[in-house]
RNA sequence: GUCCCCAUCGUCUAGAGGCCUAGGACACUGCCCUUUCACGGCGGCGACAGGGGUUCGAAUCCCCUUGGGGACGCCA
C-alpha cells in the first residue's frame, strides 16, 4: 500500500511553527515510505480564508524545502462534492434537518451551563420530520450519530484512546447556507484523496472521534492517526506571538537557514536515541511514528540558534555571501559590485564562525564593504589612545614595506616588529584592529588586512591617524 | 464544568523491568588553545513530580494525588 500524506493548514494566517512542524513530519513520513505528501488548503471559511494567507503557506513551505506532490488541493472549490456526500447521507438516515435557529441553540447552550451541564446540541431534531420544519428556516445538516457504545481510536501515536458516544454531539454536517463544515470536508477530502495517514497536531484528537463517526456512517475505512503533540513557548503555555508562533518568513528574515529549522524541528518531539545533527537524507531513513513523543515540547530559541550557527558553519560560502548581500545593501544603501561579492565569499570561513544567524554574518562582513570614514565605536576609540597611534604609525611604515600581502606575511611583519620594539604582539594587533575595523572584534586581524587588500588596508590605518590626532 | 492527553536535568531528549551510582544535546560554568571575539578540546553543575502497589528487582507496569496541556461552534 502506498503511503499517502497531507498538510492541511487553513489559510488564516502565515505558516506557524507548530504548522512547519506538522509539515514537516508529513513530508519526512511520505518521503520515509516511498509514498507522496499532498497540500490542501482548508478555506472553506470564506470569512477568515485570504490568498494572501495561501501564498504565505506556499512560500513558508517552499522556504522550507518541503515540497508537496500535485496540485494544491482547495477545500472550497470541492464544497459541491462535500454537500453531495452530505445529501447521500440524509437519504440514507444517517444524517437529518435540524431547524434550530442559532438563537435557540445559544439558548440551550445558556440553560445547559447553567444546569452545570456539558453544553451538547440535544438532538431535538433528530426525530423530527421535515414537515414540522418552520417557515423560511434554511435547515443545516446534522449526523445521525450513534448514542451508544463508544468510538475508539488507535493512535500511532497516542495508542488507543476511547470516548463514549454519549460524549459526541450530532455535528452539524452542511451549514444553512449549503457550505460544508470542516468535520465534513476533511473527512471527505481525505477519503478521496487517498489519504492514508493523518499526521496533525493533537488538537485535533477530539475531532478524530467525530470524524471516525462520519466514515462509520459512510462506510468508509478510516485512515491511520496520528496525533502529535503541540509546541508550547518557553514559558509552557500556548505559543503565542511574543515567544516564537511566528512565520516561518519571520524566522527566514531573522536569519536561519532552512536546514537548521528542519533539523530543530524534527528534534522537537521525535528523536532517535543521540542523534543531534541530522542531515535530510537520515531524517527520511530514520523517521517513523515511534520516535516521536506524547508530550509536548516546548520551543528553545537557544537551541535553534546553536543549530544555526552549525549549519551556518557548513553552508557554501557562496550562497551564504548570495544570503547577506541584500542585507547589506539595503544597509548600506548601494549596490554591491562583483568585487565586492568575491571579496565577502573570500571572507566567510573567518566570519561564518562567529556568527549564529545572517544577521550576525551580516553584522561582521560590514566591514569588509564598509566605505570609509570608517565609524568607530566607543571601544575601538578607547584602544587608538596616543601611543597606540604612536606604534601604528611605526606599524604603517613597516608594512609599507611588505614585498607581499597576504596574511602570514603581515603577522610575520607584524611580529617582528612587536618583537623589535619590545611589544607584546597584542599590543600592536588590538589597534590594528581598531582601525581596520572601527571595533574590538573581529575574524582574525591579519586576515582582515590580507582581505582588505593592501591600499585599503594603509588608507584605513592613516584614517584613524588623522581621526584620532 | 464534562471529556481526552501528557509528566526524566532550566530546555529538547535517550531509556520499552536488571546494561542506570540515569546517557546525549542546548543553555550555564571552570580550564586549555589564543592578537580580539568566536570555533575547538577537556572538565563541572544539573532530572526520573509525590504517594501507594506489582516484582527477587521499577525511570520503566498498575492505581491515586498533584501539576501541565487540549477539546467541547452553522471556526478550522
Amino acid at each position: 500500500m502506498q503511503v499517502v500524506t497531507r498538510f492541511a493548514p487553513s489559510p488564516t494566517g502565515f505558516l506557524h511553527i507548530g504548522g512547519a512542524r506538522t509539515a514537516l513530519f508529513n513530508w519526512l513520513f511520505a518521503r520515509h515510505h516511498g509514498g507522496r505528501f499532498h497540500l490542501r488548503i482548508e478555506d472553506t471559511d470564506r470569512a477568515r480564508s485570504s490568498d494572501a494567507a495561501v501564498v504565505a503557506i506556499l512560500d513558508g513551505l517552499s522556504w522550507m524545502g518541503l515540497a508537496w506532490d500535485g496540485d494544491v488541493i482547495s477545500q472550497f472549490e470541492r464544497r459541491s462534492r462535500h454537500a453531495e456526500i452530505a445529501d447521500a447521507m440524509v437519504a440514507a438516515g444517517q444524517a437529518y434537518h435540524c431547524y434550530c435557529s442559532p438563537d435557540e441553540l445559544a439558548l440551550m447552550r445558556e440553560s445547559q451551563k447553567a444546569a452545570g451541564q456539558t453544553m451538547r446540541y440535544d438532538g431535538r431534531w433528530r426525530e423530527r420530520s421535515t414537515a414540522e420544519a418552520p417557515a423560511g428556516v434554511m435547515p443545516v445538516v446534522r449526523l445521525r450519530a450513534p448514542r451508544d457504545g463508544e468510538t475508539v481510536i488507535l493512535d500511532r501515536v497516542q495508542g488507543e484512546v476511547r470516548v463514549r458516544n454519549d460524549q459526541l454531539d450530532d455535528m452539524v454536517l452542511l451549514r444553512g447556507d449549503g457550505t460544508p463544515t470542516y468535520m465534513l470536508s476533511v473527512v471527505v477530502d481525505d477519503h478521496d484523496m487517498g489519504i492514508t495517514h493523518i499526521i496533525r497536531g493533537d488538537d485535533h484528537l477530539t475531532n478524530a472521534f467525530r470524524q471516525v463517526q462520519i466514515y462509520r456512517a459512510m462506510g468508509w475505512e478510516p485512515p491511520e492517526f496520528a496525533h502529535i503533540p503541540l509546541i508550547h513557548g518557553a514559558d509552557g503555555a500556548k505559543l503565542s506571538k511574543r515567544h516564537g508562533a511566528l512565520g516561518a518568513e519571520a524566522y527566514r528574515e531573522l536569519g536561519y537557514l532552512p536546514e537548521s529549522m528542519r533539523n530543530y524541528l524534527l528534534r522537537l518531539g521525535w528523536g532517535h536515541g543521540d542523534a543531534e545533527i541530522i542531515s535530510d537524507a537520515e531524517a527520511v531513513a530514520w523517521f517513523t511514528l515511534e520516535g516521536v513523543g506524547r508530550s509536548a515540547a516546548r520551543f528553545d530559541l537557544a537551541k535553534l540558534d546553536s543549530l544555526n550557527a552549525l549549519y551556518l558553519r557548513r553552508a557554501d560560502d557562496a550562497r551564504l555571501s548570495d544570503l547577506i548581500a541584500p542585507r547589506l545593501e539595503s544597509e548600506l544603501g548601494r549596490c554591491l559590485g562583483p568585487d565586492q561579492r568575491d571579496l565577502l565569499r573570500r571572507a566567510m570561513p573567518g566570519l561564518k564562525v562567529r556568527a549564529k544567524t545572517l544577521v550576525d554574518l551580516a553584522v561582521g562582513a560590514k566591514v569588509y564593504v564598509a566605505s570609509r570614514p570608517l565609524a568607530f565605536d566607543a571601544k575601538a576609540a578607547e584602544v587608538l589612545d596616543a601611543a597606540a597611534l604612536d606604534r601604528l604609525r611605526a606599524l604603517i611604515d613597516h608594512l609599507l614595506g611588505l614585498k607581499t600581502w597576504h596574511a602570514d606575511t603581515i603577522e610575520a611583519g607584524t611580529r617582528a616588529l612587536s618583537d623589535q620594539l619590545g611589544l607584546k604582539l597584542g599590543q600592536l594587533a588590538q589597534p590594528l584592529r581598531a582601525a581596520l575595523t572601527g571595533g574590538t572584534v573581529s575574524p582574525p586581524i591579519f586576515e582582515v588586512a590580507a582581505l582588505l587588500g593592501k591600499d585599503e588596508s594603509i588608507a584605513r590605518l592613516r584614517e584613524a591617524q588623522a581621526v584620532f590626532s
